[in-house]
DNA sequence: GACAGTATACCGACTGGTCGGTATACTTAT
DNA sequence: ATAAGTATACCGACCAGTCGGTATACTGTC
């Protein structure tokens, strides 16, 4: 039975479907294996720990993030903003999965810095598609930390604003890059 | 020997002392009760469930949190905007182990809706000070959920900007608070 | 004011269970 | 044959919560 085809992916899917049932925090490497019709000594030998595991899923929770970008990047018309808009509606973009997923990485990451960095480096990398906008910088920054804290309270479920509201602060989140870029 | 006097108070303090050492995710609690000079079952007695200890070192953090915005309260000249300038820049305000406890708490939160509870509420409150506050709805959101951007990614560790970077967008927020309000 | 009865505060050994990781044997493709 | 890949059984550390017990303070009674 060697080769199970991509036994690295179905332990991945499996270790998300785990997360979404009972969060990152009580993820145990048992309830993968077994959600993923592998033994555990066939998911050890996958990912030899634990934050193995936890890494490459974030990876691949990055990853996706990017694949969304560039799908939404097709929808938007030339101009020195672009990547920047592109980034914030992929951002902003409901996405149930996704948000439980990232709520839960969050907390498993938050105490552990080789965790963070790869969500830190990605985090970077927006603020190169903020320099290259033309924005004003300090305009941008404020724009996308606003869109940042937007997401945070999304995952957290902190937002003190109702459907509605928040639907018009993302309309004149995209009101702004328009106006700001357009200078 | 009845009377230790406020164990409580104690028990929160060497609580508050074992996160900063090793993280929330990691506080267990014999090292609380190690560090409180106090007995496993003393600290039971005091805190039925680790949940209840918990929330009462939340429940203390996010006082706190109000007795530094009364403090700054005093700095701010009347106006609509008050409040929300006094909680914003509160806040701002660099605070190394606030931050630290902050970032656990969060982490030892996510998933535990019964302690986010709290969490919410505070942020809800800071609602009603941005909606007497006369500034346009849109605008005041943006403005307050870019400080949770910049508050989340200080806790997280994953502001991509450096610290003069940081000063400038302060300083911004402030200047837009303040034009927004006159209007 | 002394004594019994009760409530409060705390102690620390123990338990039941979880979970990351290890050891090792089995299976199949080349 | 051998090495990659998978299975099963097990270990040991950790840890939240339990429980029987102790010591001190409070309260009512005679």
């Amino acid at each position: 039975m060697r080769q199970r085809k991509n036994s690295k992916e179905l332990i991945l899917d499996a270790a998300e479907a785990v997360v979404l049932e009972v969060g990152a925090a009580h993820m145990s490497l048992d309830h993968v294996a077994r959600k993923a019709g592998v033994s555990k000594g066939g998911l050890m030998y996958n990912f030899p720990t634990k934050n193995a595991l936890l890494k490459e899923m974030i990876a691949r929770f990055i990853r996706q993030y990017y694949i969304n970008r560039d799908k939404k990047l097709e929808d938007i018309e030339e101009g020195p903003a672009r990547l920047f808009k592109a980034g914030i509606l992929t951002a902003l973009a409901p996405d149930k999965k996704r948000d439980s997923m990232g709520s839960s990485i969050l907390a498993a990451s938050a105490n552990e810095p080789d965790l963070m960095d790869l969500l830190r480096q990605a985090h970077r990398n927006m603020l190169e598609d903020i320099l290259v906008s033309g924005i004003k910088f300090e305009r941008a920054a404020i724009i996308s930390l606003a869109v940042d804290g937007l997401m945070f309270g999304r995952l957290l479920k902190t937002l003190p604003f109702n459907q509605n509201q928040i639907k018009k602060i993302e309309k004149e989140i995209m009101r702004l890059i328009d106006k700001e870029a357009e200078k």
